[in-house]
DNA sequence: GTGGTCTAGACCACA
DNA sequence: GTGGTCTAGACCACG
């Protein structure tokens, strides 16, 4: 199932964001384990070392939880799935609310302008 | 005058944007001749192949004109600052809506989070 | 009653550390039974695998003796309480000295060090 | 001027220690370039990759800041090496103080334990 | 020339 | 079998 990935992002970032999408979308659960680096690596097409690092970095973020000889976990707190949706959800609004201002757009003209994305879609 | 740059986007790219909100907001106009190669580089305290790199990128998008001895101009259609604001524009609300959908967002909740964004930023 | 394992040492080293504090405070006494390889593995939570590894290390250490057939016991040596301590505080110690040295400290600075940092746990 | 490097912590980390140290020691500045990837790896007599990996580490920690084809950079906040003193310092004497406290150890007999290991060093 | 990413393949400590 | 580290060598974007 190996799939296509961008340029401009690093592969073992892209990998991560799959991963924090599954989660926020319940589809892995705080203290699932995640396929080894081996399996993954398989699954995703990839080095073995591409997905250490995207496990490292799942670690360095506090998202997940490597026991040496047993496997990789994401973290067994509840509030965890709910903790990663807001952090992505103000990441990327406040990067479409910044990047709108300094074209000098004001509030209502950017909510304008994602209902008339929606428009558009439509007809 | 040196600026700083963010390590995530390229520096090249970063003064492209600046010029991009420089002509949206009316400060640069079409017909407007942009500093030489070696000026801006030292207007922006970077390596002059950089900014070389940046009218390069300009005149690709057909932006910029570069006029043999006489140097970068921005093109002389009026309409290149709407087109410009549209295509930016544009850009930024698909990627915007893109990225919340994928998080399971509905068109109504990415409103409302621009919106709370704003009503934080009041308290 | 698994208990949390800090991920920076092996686990089987931790548990070592354990029963070192407990010989040194008295807890467990010369001549005492160990649990059993399996016991401890269900009271610490942990593959049997590891006990074992850290009763031999424990052996190797000269700490405890494991008599076939009827388990393993701390050595019956009476010194062995004092030995240990010894043998750790030097260790804790010299770790200490040295790291601070190489930081440039001297002797009065490191002990100035040491007290402010019960100073601060008063207030 | 290869070195021999413990096999008890990685390589990168131990060299990330060193230059921790030059930084302390005012051996290293402020705004002073670190060597290449490249020369530091021959320079240590490891691999590039191991010092990209120290590099990555000092970047997160915010100690260094890499500026994409020029170098990598000591972060030019004059503070940065009182902050790491400190930091490194505080983290030295609250593992020598719990590790000892787990001992048993009382403030005064830990002070008089560093005494005595300088002591020992007269005779 | 500089850092950043990736691959391929190896070895190790740990469970 | 699991993650962690390291090497060797490659390619890329950037300045």
């Amino acid at each position: 199932m190996s799939k296509e990935y961008e340029a401009s992002k690093p592969i073992y970032w892209q990998i991560a964001e799959q991963i924090f999408k599954q989660i926020i979308r319940g589809e892995i659960r705080p203290g699932d384990k995640l396929p080894s680096v081996r399996e993954m690596a398989v699954l995703s097409g990839v080095n073995p070392n591409t997905i250490q690092r995207t496990y490292s970095e799942l670690e360095r973020m506090g998202i997940v939880e490597t026991r040496r000889g047993q496997g990789t976990f994401i973290v067994s707190r509840d509030e965890i799935r709910g903790e990663l949706c807001k952090k992505m959800e103000k990441d990327i609004v406040s990067h479409f609310v910044q990047s709108m201002a300094e074209l000098g757009f004001t509030k209502d003209e950017m909510i304008k302008s994602v209902q008339d994305y929606f428009r558009e879609g439509e007809i």
